[in-house]
DNA sequence: CATGTCATATTTGTTAACAATCATTGTTAA
DNA sequence: TTAACAATGATTGTTAACAAATATGACATG
C-alpha cells in the first residue's frame, strides 16, 4: 500500500477562522487592549475576520467557557468583568497550580529551558524600559507559560492559560494606581532558583510574586468600566 | 416606576437546547454509558435534542474546548479517548487541585455539609449493593464535586469537574479487569477526617484514594472500544 | 421639564438550502 | 484474487435569508 500524505487535508492551522478568532481576542486580552466589559459584536468580529457569523459565535462560545467573555442572552458578548470574589478564586488556584509546575520544573528544566526562559525576562526589561506596557504584559505572561511548558503536564498548562489571562483582566479592573507591578526581579529569581536546583526558595518566590500582585488590588476604589461613567455621574454632588 | 419582571425574557435553563445537550452528554460520559470513541453525530443530536444543527455544533465546540470530545475537521466529533500520557496529567492535575479544595474544605465544612456527604457515600453504596454501575459511578463524581463545592472556590471547581469526567472516560478505557474501585470505604474515611478537622489525615486519604485508582489502570492490556471488534475477529484461531 | 409610549434601527437567534468533504460500495483491470 | 479506480450516499462546513429581541430616538403627555 502506498503511504499517500498528501491526499490528507491540512487545515494549516490559521486557516482555520475560529482559531484565529479565539487567538485575536486571547492577544489582545493578554496587552489589556481589550478592557474588561468591551462589547464584542458578531457583525464587527465577522466583518474583521472575514468569516461568517457562525465561526464568530462559535468562537464565543469557545472564549465563554475560558470565562474570557460572558454571553448576555440577547445581548452579546463582552469581555468577562471578574469580581472581587473570583479575583480571589483565581489567585487561590494561581497559587496551587503553579507550585505543582514549580516541582516540575525543577526536575524538567534543561539548559535551554533556562536560557529561554532569561531571554523572555529580558525582553520584558526592555519592553518595560521603553514603556511599552502592552508588550510588557504579554511577556510576563510568556514567562508563567514558559514554566507550564517545562513542566511538561498540558492539563495544568492550559489551566493556567485560562489563569493568567483573567489575571490580566482582574489587574486591569482593579490595580491600584501607582502601584509598579515590578515582576521582572521577581521573575529573575525565580530562573536563579530553577538553575541552582532550590526548590523551597522557588515555592517561596513564586508565593511572594503572587501574593504581591494580589495585594496591589483594591477593589473599592476599582474604575470598572461597566460603571465608571455611572459611577461618576451618579456621584456628583447636588 | 411599576415593576414588570414577566417583560424580562427568562431562558429557563432547560429550554437552552445548548446546555441540555451539554449536560446530556456529561451525564452520559460521567455514568460510562458513551464510552471513548463514540461518534457524536450532529444529526443526530439535533433530531434527539429537537434543535437545529448550529446549535449542536455550538455545544460540542464547548464540549471540545473542556476535552470531553474530540474534533476532527470533516469527520465530525468524538468522544476522547485520552492517551497514557494524558491520563497522568489529569492525575497529577487533580492531586495538585484537590488538596487545595480539602485544606479548605476542612475549615469551611458544615455539619450540613456532612450530613450532605454521608448521604451521597450510602447512595454510592446502595448502587453498587444493586449492582448499578451508572449510579455509582455518577455517585463517587458527584462526592468530589461536593467536595469542590464546599470549598467555595469555583474556580477549582470548574476544573474538577472537567477532571472528573475525563477520569471517567480514563477508567472505562484502561481499568484493569477484576479491579474493583472500592472507593466507598475511602469516601467515608475523607468524610470522617472532615469530620475530626484532621487535616493531614484528609490529605493522605486523598492521595491514597487517587494513587488507588491510577495503580489499577493497565495501558497495555487496554481494550480500546475501537479495536474491539477487530481484536475478537483477528484474534480466532485459525 | 421630566416621564412614558411608540416607532425605527440594529443586533442576536434560528432555519433551511447549498457546497465540499469523507466513507462506503461496486466495478474493472491486472 | 487483489488492488486501484469510480460512483454513490451520508456527513460536515458555509452561506444567506428570515424571525425575534433589544437599543435608540422621536414624540406626545402629565
Amino acid at each position: 500500500m502506498k503511504i499517500e500524505k498528501t491526499k490528507q487535508t491540512v487545515p494549516a492551522l490559521d486557516e482555520i477562522p475560529e482559531q484565529t478568532i479565539i487567538n485575536s481576542i486571547t492577544a489582545a486580552v493578554s496587552e489589556q487592549r481589550l478592557p474588561a466589559g468591551t462589547k464584542l459584536g458578531e457583525q464587527m468580529l465577522s466583518d474583521l475576520f472575514n468569516c461568517n457569523r457562525a465561526n464568530v459565535r462559535r468562537a464565543l462560545s469557545t472564549l465563554a467557557t475560558m470565562h474570557v467573555v460572558q454571553l448576555q442572552p440577547n445581548r452579546g458578548a463582552f469581555v468577562s468583568t471578574p469580581s472581587p470574589k473570583e479575583a480571589g478564586d483565581v489567585f487561590e488556584a494561581r497559587r496551587t497550580i503553579e507550585r505543582t509546575l514549580a516541582r516540575k520544573v525543577i526536575k524538567n528544566a534543561r539548559l535551554q529551558d533556562i536560557a529561554d526562559m532569561r531571554a523572555t525576562i529580558a525582553a520584558e526589561a526592555d519592553a518595560r524600559a521603553q514603556g511599552d506596557k502592552p508588550a510588557e504584559l504579554r511577556l510576563s505572561r510568556t514567562f508563567h507559560m514558559q514554566l507550564a511548558m517545562i513542566s511538561g503536564n498540558t492539563v495544568l498548562e492550559r489551566f493556567l492559560s485560562e489563569l493568567t489571562l483573567r489575571t490580566t483582566l482582574i489587574i486591569g479592573l482593579y490595580n491600584k494606581v501607582g502601584s509598579s507591578n515590578c515582576a521582572e526581579d521577581e521573575h529573575l529569581g525565580m530562573v536563579n532558583a530553577i538553575e541552582n536546583r532550590d526548590e523551597e526558595g522557588l515555592l517561596l518566590l513564586i508565593n511572594q510574586h503572587l501574593n504581591h500582585l494580589e495585594s496591589s488590588l483594591d477593589f473599592k476604589c476599582a474604575a470598572k468600566p461597566f460603571f465608571s461613567l455611572a459611577e461618576q455621574l451618579t456621584i456628583v454632588p447636588a
